[in-house]
DNA sequence: AATGAATGAGCCTTCATTCAT
DNA sequence: GATGAATGAAGGCTCATTCAT
């Protein structure tokens, strides 16, 4: 993969800039043409470095989501032995980021709510690869806290509640669409950290309740 | 809207076809053809009806969620003077039926979930119609449940929690990427109302602890 | 097919202009585009009306030896207890005229050498619904010619002395690679005539030394 | 034509497979890449080597042609003063295994086919220097064997029985176009051997047919 | 009122060729 | 001398829209 005159990385380059049409604008609406203009390239660069607009597309996937794992690790870089309340929280941390993230993560989040309302065929797999960890370990984090005797559709149900706070936070992108606090421009990192807390102590006590009942 | 002869009401039956393709492919992979055929009517059928393939996307967000407001009204016909928690559970009754019923209204709630992840610039204004009112009461809603003292903050960050929940459920049409109680086929009217029940309470909890904090 | 303004029916006016340029110029130098101007009409149009290029082609095969089985049967309309010199006389003068039309089954004949040297895998079907008659019929006369005594390979050799004959004079279109008589511009019908008896005569003989060695 | 250290002669290297895939697939429907991947050299070495892809073609044509004549001269070998009879066994024989060869001289062949079917104007001059001596040469012998009161278009219809027979014999690589002897695997020098002896014994009896119509 | 025919703009892709090392 | 990177021109195809009846 050398690199040519100008010392820019064109296979990189076009990677970016696919990351960011395709999480504005979907894979349809995203043509090749204008990918390539972002990364200042010719309109064949992205068959020449990927094949097809599909295998960019698949590549972007990959790139974006091996980044998401190692920079927002599900566990939070925890001890193996910490309590189901510390994992809980390191989860919603790393999932809260994943989505709120200003830059590429955040596109990787915006890209991935897309499949999961429309599915590309060509994505399944990976989307799969993504949640069924993430569903694992919610799951048996939520079970810890239930108690044994949790019903399985218990279990089920606090995973959604769970889960589904965090993923619907990408949403975000679109204006008008959520409570001030949250709909407008740039987050601060301590907004955000209280938004953690918040999900964790939320989810705690409905999870609670759920025991309880 | 004139009804032909033959006793078929042309524009009506585009519509629902619209709606149902649009639903299931997204407006930008969606072809006026593929809805015409649905519609068994001619390829120029829907700009002599609608004008444009926009304004057909228009007309069918248009009827889609007035309808969803007449079958699932966010009251859930309770009186105004019902409690607090009833309300709740009115609301929770109604945005999950909104986003898991599987006829047309469920198609809504797919459309609606694409364009919160994809935000056509047409329907911002439809858009924020529908999430407006929907904010405007949960909130008074959770203000009533956390007390005068509630900051905005926590009351936008509640609103989050209980919206979230519900939305995301439109995920599930996406096979495998939610648990089993939930990915799976049909569901049951009485898994529903489970559902709707689980939201409730855990919401419930949720909001007590953030008061309580 | 309804047919409009002008009067013209694009659909057969699109095959008449493809026959011509792919019998030019071979498949792959073909383009859409000069079948459409040639036919004037838009470059949409082959795709309107035949959905593809490949369709297309195919199409051209089936009307291109439709017609030249009915202009030139291989019979040639003899009663079936001729002679056998008389069949062979038939099936001489159908395939002489099938290569050496200037009309529209030349073309014929010279999309089927293209073929024969080229082989597109979409025309295999095709090109042997063509050869695989014309074989049975010339090896049955053969069969007669050269009596019951003749092993498989005479017949086989003659067989293919006879169609060789025929078919290779498709390459007269190309100038400057047959002798003087056929290689120079538009052949009298009284030449082709002669030269029907000429390879007539001349078979018989060879078969005839065949059989007598 | 330098040779590289690694003793690997590049521009033979890239002759010898350009030959390969220009006979398999013609002109138009072969790629640079493909040929160079084949020579396991890079892309741009054709153009490195050659100058262009049409260049590379005229090469091919050049080597193929001139290896064809000296591996299978028109006359055999025989001295000039043999008699007719002989010499037409020695065109046909050289003609028969220029076309069935299965080496590099049958894909000359298959070239040549090609171009007399298609034409490419690069070619015109080529063709003719190969066609004009086999012609001029036939021409010689059916004189002498017809006498001296053969019109010329006797002559000519002669050299076209004669010619065409064995030129057509290189469609035989397309699968079931022609009689099972011929149509399959891999012939035997017996079998060519015995199609040289019944090509001569059957134009010599077809010439004669005619000298004494 | 309604439709089959036709169009043109735009997209993805291929490929011979050129560039810079 | 040789090659990996990059390009631009061109081709086939899709699709919303318009035309003419």
């Amino acid at each position: 993969m050398a690199i040519r005159k100008d010392g820019v990385d064109r296979y990189n380059v076009l990677l970016k800039a696919a990351l960011e049409v395709f999480a504005e604008k979907g894979y349809r609406n995203t043509t090749v043409a204008e990918i390539c203009n972002r990364a200042k390239s010719n309109v064949a660069a992205v068959n020449y470095h990927f094949g097809s607009k599909d295998k960019l597309y698949l590549a972007v996937w990959k790139m974006a989501f091996e980044e998401a794992l190692k920079v927002y690790p599900l566990n939070g870089g925890l001890p193996d032995d910490s309590s189901a309340e510390q994992r809980l929280r390191a989860v919603v941390y790393s999932l809260v980021h994943r989505f709120l993230d200003d830059g590429r993560l955040g596109r990787a989040g915006q890209i991935l709510l897309r499949e999961m309302a429309e599915s590309t065929e060509a994505v399944q797999q990976i989307l799969s690869d993504i949640i069924s960890p993430l569903q694992r370990k919610v799951g048996q984090i939520i079970k810890e806290l239930l108690g044994e005797n949790a019903s399985q559709q218990q279990v089920a149900f606090c995973q959604l509640s769970l889960i589904n706070q965090c993923i619907a936070l990408g949403f975000r992108r679109s204006k008008g669409k959520l409570p001030p606090v949250l709909g407008e421009g740039k987050l601060t990192a301590e907004t955000i950290d209280e938004l953690v807390e918040h999900i964790t102590l939320f989810s705690l006590a409905g999870i609670a309740a759920v025991r309880n009942k």
